[in-house]
DNA sequence: TAAATAGTGTCTATGAGACAGTATAGT
DNA sequence: ACTATACTGTCTCATAGACACTATTTA
């Protein structure tokens, strides 16, 4: 504390304070776009193999050229909080809001980003896939949704480790993961090997999926995986997706009862027995 | 993207890179330190206000100057991480290494220092009151243990406000926030009202409380509240304590029971019968 | 023996999981 | 009629909460 900041006023001391003089960091904002089926994408019982989307944009430039990364970008003086800006990058890359955002941590190891010192926010999203203009198999566009979900798998010597696999026809990207310990439940990640994923990315996206686990026996994340109106079933598939179970009907309807309300609407044409459609309840 | 940066080696970029040269924030870490008693404290009977200490720092400089802060400061390249520094910090303010360590969020509101553009990376821990030299009532030191609690206070129309208020001696601080929000099981404030605490502290240590009653809900955090053996009923006193209820000895005693090893020692002299003294199952 | 806290046994209500069964569209 | 999915009734078991009870020290 300098002695002179003493019999200055805080008037005058803000005036010759600039932040600019001292060293400081790069601050980036990383965000885990989930995908879901829009209101005509006629429910998720499409998606049969129990996976979840997530937006990956290929590189174009160094570092990492060609690899897959994160949306996300530099933090701007404009953008009013770490928040906003991660609504901004969404939207620059999707042109819609996100349905939900939630911060993941930052993530600020020593040798993240070979650029230099360049710390990241990360979020977790949720936005309607049909909004993107991503397509699989094109190259034409470097944004493009991919299939994939983190999976436990065998450790060694006690070692909890995890397999991260993402898919988009015929590009498969994989990094082994082991989880080194939990704070406030959120687990946290170390990668083991795999260098498909730009930067700290492998480690981020599995901390995503570790956290939507966590928060999907809630519920309310689960409304933000589906359009307004859908059927029980539909919404029973998002949590067993989610946490990778499957859960019997009877249960799951009787616990979720409270947070739903039904509409006079129908499902029709399905070759079966119409579903009910339902709202989450206010 | 530059296209130059194409026909550019990745090494060539790398050198030519300069994270220097592009607008960023200054970046802080702020800690909301718990104090618990040490070994020789006497077990946690001796609190009986059911209240948690909290270290705050008053400022000696500009800006707010006076009022009372959270420890914490900016971040160095050569830091690790911002957990590493937080655990710098906390070193250059008690001594110690904390006993746990868990991010909370990164605080970047517009307005939030009246410095510039300064984003904050908020952390918990929890140390050992008597390891710091902050003592009430002297004025020599600037380090001092706040004894306090959130309370959940009646809003008006359907608004969930808290009171935040910190106690030592004489000097009360206090706060009225407002819950707007929460994700990921993470509690959103904004203050309202009250300017007791420098920046946005208030909010931090508002969103600090909440979360710690959410896990001292799973036990795990219990534990760092209280020296390597401990009674079950000083267990239980720490869950009382963070959660603002009362529980019942005999299933509290039912649900920890997997979570401690019995030692074969017992405390004595307290005017009762005495009490086995556990350690956390590892 | 009284006071104070430590520690236990057990009843009850609630909720999760399992599973068998019924209902109703389309082909 | 058959298939595929929607939806319901009910049994069992685990667990949380309540509360009455016993145990053991110091003053």
């Amino acid at each position: 504390m300098n002695s002179d900041e003493k019999i200055m006023s805080e008037e005058e001391f803000l005036k010759n304070y600039d932040y600019r003089k001292y060293p400081r960091p790069s601050v980036t904002v990383d965000i885990v776009v989930f995908g879901v089926l829009g209101e005509d994408g006629g429910s998720y019982r499409k998606d049969e193999e129990k996976s979840i989307s997530l937006l990956l944009v290929k590189r174009g430039g160094h570092p990492f050229m060609g690899k897959w990364a994160l949306p996300g970008g530099f933090l701007r003086e404009d953008d009013e909080s770490v928040e906003k800006c991660a609504e901004r990058e969404i939207f620059e890359e999707t042109n819609v809001k996100p349905r939900s955002l939630m911060p993941i941590g930052t993530f600020s190891g020593k040798e993240r980003d070979p650029r230099g010192w360049i710390i990241s926010n990360a979020f977790v999203s949720v936005v309607e896939e049909d909004c993107v203009n991503a397509h699989g198999g094109d190259d034409a566009e470097d944004a493009r949704w991919f299939k994939g979900n983190l999976t436990k798998i065998e450790g060694d010597s006690g070692r909890d480790l995890y397999k991260l696999e993402m898919r988009n026809g015929d590009t498969v990207l994989s990094a082994i993961l082991e989880k080194t310990g939990c704070q406030f439940g959120r687990d946290i990640f170390k990668l083991v090997s795999g260098d498909d994923f730009a930067f700290d990315h492998a480690l981020i996206i599995a901390t995503a999926f570790s956290m939507l686990r966590k928060v999907a026996e809630d519920f309310d994340v689960l409304f933000d995986f589906l359009p307004e109106k859908f059927t029980l079933t539909s919404l029973q598939k998002v949590q067993e997706t989610i946490l990778g179970v499957p859960l019997l009907a009877a249960n799951f309807r009787r616990k979720i009862e409270k947070l739903v309300v039904e509409t006079d609407e129908y499902t029709s044409g399905a070759g079966h027995r119409p579903a009910k459609l339902f709202r989450k309840r206010v």
